[in-house]
RNA sequence: GGGCCCGUAGCUUAGCCUGGUUGGAGCGCCCGGCUGAUAACCGGGAGGUCGAGAGUUCAAAUCUCUCCGGGCCCA
């Protein structure tokens, strides 16, 4: 044959083929195929967690993706009926700022001014910006998911499914109006969100004071601590922690209450007398009187309460309470029914009702009420109390914590329902049911819906300006019964809702919509209804897939969509929305810490793609560690991932393919039986069979990681060192043996079975192998294998093992005694328990040996020596010492037992403690042990060895040269080598048929090619000419 | 500050649940070898306070506690 027509597989180039793989399934809608295949089969309902496609793709979601493609393409080969319907998340804050940086706009007052319509315009436009980079991601790691029929949060079906949700919350008293204590900066007039407050945190010294209560009809007072001032004038209860024991003390003519723990630590060098002493928990309703009554509440007030919160670590141990100003505070006034004492206006000052104060900054208020307390003796004492405390990162102001009125979902009231729906759902890791997960379900907080910004679902409440007659709407048509002059086309969001028309169905008067959006996170918790348009459309399809079989995202949406998921579920169907959870662990930068687009620490996916390719970043991705692990993220790890697996992969390919090629073997005309081939064969069959049972058990455990290295070993390990390591002599027969035909088939059956394994976790090279191997239309089409146990054969396995770590003994022997493996020795003797007998030949070829022989008994290769044993004789033989060892020498271990030895004519009986005696390899003898086994080879060389070693040193250097000529296998050629013939005796024939060398000339090398070699230390010139 | 996870060689990791030979392996490094599929492989070597400390125990990488560091979520 010669160039051009010779058939060597392509060199493997992952973007290339790729490529090429992703043009064949578009072209042939394999993706549509594979669905359109299994739609009989039982369905496996996945259900796709949206996205924002607002920034670009990062490692992370590319791992999401091949760990949901894995799961999806591997329930699809087994039969199941897997739809993928993709999803998009459009809606939420961070798609506003996005569009205020780009539009320039500061502040929400500029929002207004440039225009809610335009604005909205702009963030739509917005979140599909990087749509395209997202599907090129999406196509390039091959996650097959339906990007064509996605379902969008922003549509109007979309939106009019979460409407009919809220609606149905409404009607079961589960959506209501409530406060929510939140960071507010009063000069801009907007709260901020939790990352905005961690910018703004500075350390300021505020006043601290020690103020008394006096308790009401008593001469005794309460000591409570606060660094807010301005607080107590919306103060509405006490609270002390129940288990701690609280004393009351004479302390300077004055009876006060405290915690004892406290009251040791702040009053200790001074003098007090303790009058009384109670559980914190007894004091709880013990009634006080106010320090301000500007506050005229509604609801009973100014009393002790019980709260976990309170600490020992500063103040009394009595916290002064007021619900609108603080978190805990608020929480507390929620369990004793508190009111929500608020007199402090949205700008920071306080109403005309705070008589002394009115219209002060509440801050700067601090002073006054200091003296106020003073001067009418209920202060204690004052210090200034350094803290970090939070300002606006905008105007620098400083933040108050202010009680905002906000629309909640009472998820508090579904603690019960929450919990018994998530023990329906299977989680892995399975630490997070109870963990992490169940145990925020358990104290589960009134999920606040509403935002006070733009972009987002609108919520459906409108309230009459007449009657004050609140409704919340369904649905659409709902909505066009009740505006007047409703459009054909219209958008769901503000301003279109704001400005319909809409008449109160109780009074007739004029009803204008709660402001508010909700939570993006509520439009990602209803996908699994609001993606079917549900219960306006779809019916069918919804009670098919709900619940869903399986979702899959990464750890942070514990509390994020896994939960939105459940709770509007729990909500609207009090069933779980999914049966079986998997979090994935984050992916990390190079030095374990968290990818950030700040730090610009990771590396773009195409990148990646156009270098070491998809299949690669997905091995690397499924083979790193278990799937809810982190793993840390570099260009380097792919690359190994390439290296080690998928190369080894494609060369066992290319191998069969460039020799079976040659041979013009066709496994379907040509295939060997089972039982007609040879154990080497059965072996690797085995074992294959063996792989598939485990890698299937393991897959149905999420245990990704364990498959896949399970695979790669058995491919690196079993196929390519191994099995065919062992197997390449038969191919390279010319003519067509038995043998060499079994070989191939076997080696078809393994590639076409191992690409079916191995399509989920790596879908282009497996359909790549699949497919060139004549295996049908497409990997993905096929069913995933199933282990054939009557072929799995532990005894051979077994066996085959041992054959492995006698080579491998025999091996580190040659090395020790520095005979290469080129040069033969005559004879291995073999001692083991397990009849390796019908794997001589393995043996023989792999530690190239001449002859293998089994014995019982290692004692003939050992001899033993005797030697003395100095640190005995020296104490007894003083200066003869020396001698005596000698004489010991002398004798033989047969004869050493008793012995008697004559120095200077005295006669010493030699005991057992003067001599030592060692085992040690007979000369010519090599002998190496593996647990009960030994393996002992025959060192001597005879220059008949020698010569055939030394042939082999030339046959290997010409080899290197024809690779370096580019000369193809058949290529003939003549060889010169400047040694003299003698040095290879014998062997002429040998080498010039490994090397297709018509002749072999010696003395003087010469040719088109010259080299000079290094053979252990002599320089021989090797010459070949081509033909 | 709270909850949950993680910490084993320069890097990636097995072992930990169920305590018991000298803590395995791969990458990388050094020395040597094999090779007409191989970017692979084989033999040998250097490299480990098993994050730190304490406790339980005859015995701790393994169980318990405290601390340190990293991550996630929540304040």
């Amino acid at each position: 044959m010669s160039d051009g027509n010779q058939q060597t597989a392509e060199k493997y180039d992952p973007p290339k083929i790729e490529q090429e793989i992703i043009k064949f399934w578009e072209d042939n809608k394999i993706f549509e195929k594979s669905l359109e295949l299994r739609k009989n089969g039982k369905k496996f309902v996945f259900l796709e967690g949206p996205p924002t496609a607002n920034g670009l793709p990062h490692p992370g979601h590319v791992l999401t993706r091949t760990i949901k493609d894995v799961i999806a393409r591997y329930k699809t080969m087994n039969g199941y009926y897997v739809e993928r319907k993709a999803g998009w998340d459009t809606h939420g804050l961070p798609v506003e700022i996005e569009v205020e940086k780009l539009l320039g706009l500061k502040n929400k007052q500029e929002i207004e001014e440039y225009g809610i319509k335009k604005f909205n315009e702009e963030c739509k436009k917005s979140v599909f910006k990087y749509e395209e980079a997202w599907k090129e991601m999406t196509k390039r790691v091959g996650f097959w998911i339906d990007m064509e029929n996605p379902y969008i949060t922003l549509k109007n079906d979309y939106i009019e499914s979460v409407w009919w949700s809220l609606k149905k919350a409404w009607e079961n008293g589960l959506l209501e109006r409530g406060y929510r204590v939140t960071p507010y900066c009063p000069r801009c007039g907007t709260t901020l969100s939790s990352h905005e407050v961690a910018q703004g945190y500075k350390e300021v010294s505020d006043p601290s004071i020690f103020v008394k209560f006096k308790v009401k009809g008593k001469d005794e007072y309460f000591l409570a601590w606060t660094t807010t001032p301005w607080t107590l004038i919306s103060n509405a209860a006490l609270a002390v922690n129940p288990d701690e024991w609280y004393i009351k003390i004479e302390y300077g003519g004055e009876k006060i209450i405290l915690s004892e723990e406290r009251a040791e630590v702040l009053l200790k060098d001074e003098e007090y007398k303790i009058l009384d002493g109670w559980k914190g928990k007894e004091l709880i309703g013990t009634k006080y009187e106010p320090l301000y009554t500007y506050a005229k509440p509604d609801k009973e007030c100014w009393y002790v309460i019980g709260a976990d919160f309170v600490s020992m670590d500063e103040g009394t141990g009595i916290v002064h309470i007021a619900p609108a100003f603080g978190e805990d505070d608020y929480e507390a006034g929620q369990k004793y029914d508190l009111p929500v004492i608020q007199l402090v206006k949205k700008d920071g000052t306080f109403p005309p009702e705070v008589e002394k104060w009115a219209g002060m900054f509440v801050k700067d208020a601090d002073k006054g009420i200091i003296e106020d307390l003073k001067s009418r003796g209920l202060l204690m004492s004052v210090q200034e109390y350094v803290h970090q405390y939070p300002f606006c990162w905008r105007c620098n102001s400083p933040l108050l914590y202010y009680a905002i009125e906000s629309w909640f979902i009472k998820m508090s009231k579904l603690r019960k329902q929450l919990v018994e729906n998530n023990e329906k759902i299977k989680w892995h890791p399975e630490y997070l049911k109870h963990g992490r997960f169940g145990e925020f379900i358990k104290e589960v907080r009134d999920w606040s819906l509403s935002r006070k910004r733009y972009w987002g679902t609108p919520l459906p409440v409108w309230k009459c300006e007449e009657c004050g007659n609140e409704i919340c709407v369904g649905s659409v048509d709902e909505l066009k019964k009740l505006a007047e002059d409703f459009p054909e086309e219209y958008d769901l969001h503000r301003p279109f809702v704001d400005e319909l028309d809409v008449k109160c169905p109780k009074c007739g008067g004029k009803m204008r919509r709660e402001k508010e959006v909700i939570d993006a996170w509520y439009d990602s918790g209803s996908a699994f209804f609001a993606q079917w348009h549900y219960p306006f459309e779809n019916q069918d399809k919804f009670k098919e897939n709900f619940p869903a079989d399986f979702i899959c995202e990464a750890i942070d949406q514990t509390r994020g969509w896994f939960y939105s998921l459940l709770a509007v579920s729990t909500l609207n169907f009090n069933d779980t929305p999914y049966k079986e959870v998997l979090s994935l662990g984050h992916i990390l930068d190079e030095n374990g810490l968290k990818m950030s687009k700040k730090a610009r620490n990771y590396i773009e996916p195409n990148k990646i793609f156009d270098r070491e390719g998809a299949d690669a970043m997905r091995w690397y991705l499924i083979s790193a560690s278990a799937p809810w692990s982190p793993k840390r993220f570099y260009e380097q790890v792919v690359r190994d991932a390439l290296g080690k697996f998928l190369l080894t992969l494609w060369n066992t390919y290319s191998f069969y393919s460039t020799y079976s090629a040659l041979d013009n073997f066709d496994y379907s005309t040509k295939k060997v039986e089972f039982e007609e081939r040879s154990l080497l064969d059965k072996w690797i069959i085995s074992r294959l069979n063996e792989v598939i049972k485990s890698v299937i058990g393991k897959i149905e455990n999420f245990e990704l990681h364990k498959a896949a290295r399970e695979i790669e070993e058995f491919v690196v390990g079993d196929i390519s060192n191994w099995y065919i390591r062992n197997s390449r002599k038969r191919f390279w027969l010319e003519e067509e043996t038995l043998d060499k035909l079994a070989g191939y088939s076997t080696i078809h059956e393994l590639l076409t079975t191992l690409s079916r394994l191995l399509a989920p976790f790596v879908p282009f090279i497996s359909e790549k192998i699949y497919r060139s191997l004549g295996g049908g239309e497409s990997v993905h089409l096929s069913d995933y294998p199933s282990p054939d146990e009557k072929k799995i054969d532990k005894e051979l396995e077994a066996k085959m093992e041992k054959v492995r770590e006698i080579t491998e003994v025999a091996r580190s022997l040659r090395a020790k005694k520095g005979i290469k493996v080129r040069y033969p020795l005559s004879k291995a003797i073999v001692i083991t328990s397990a009849d390796i007998s019908d794997m001589v030949e393995i043996l023989k070829e792999e530690i190239n040996v001449k002859e293998v022989e089994f014995s019982d008994s290692i004692e003939p290769f050992m001899g033993i020596t005797v030697k003395p044993n100095y640190s005995s004789l020296g104490p007894k033989f003083k200066g003869n010492a020396g001698k005596v060892a000698s004489a010991i020498e002398q004798l033989s271990s047969e004869n050493i037992k008793g012995a008697k030895i004559n120095i200077d004519g005295e006669e010493y009986e030699l005991s057992e403690e003067d001599y030592l005696i060692e085992k040690k390899e007979k000369e010519g003898f090599a002998v190496g042990s593996s647990g009960d086994d030994y393996v002992v080879l025959c060192t001597e060389q005879t220059p008949e060895l020698i010569a055939e070693g030394f042939s082999r040193e030339i046959i290997r250097r010409i080899q290197e040269m024809r690779k370096d000529m580019n000369l193809d296998m058949e290529d003939k050629i003549i060889s010169s080598v400047s040694v003299d013939s003698d040095r290879v005796k014998g062997w002429e024939n040998y080498i010039k048929g490994e090397t297709r060398s018509e002749k072999l000339v010696f003395g003087k090398a010469s040719g088109d090619m010259v080299k000079e070699w290094d053979i252990d230390g002599e320089k021989i010139k090797i010459g070949i000419k081509r033909l």
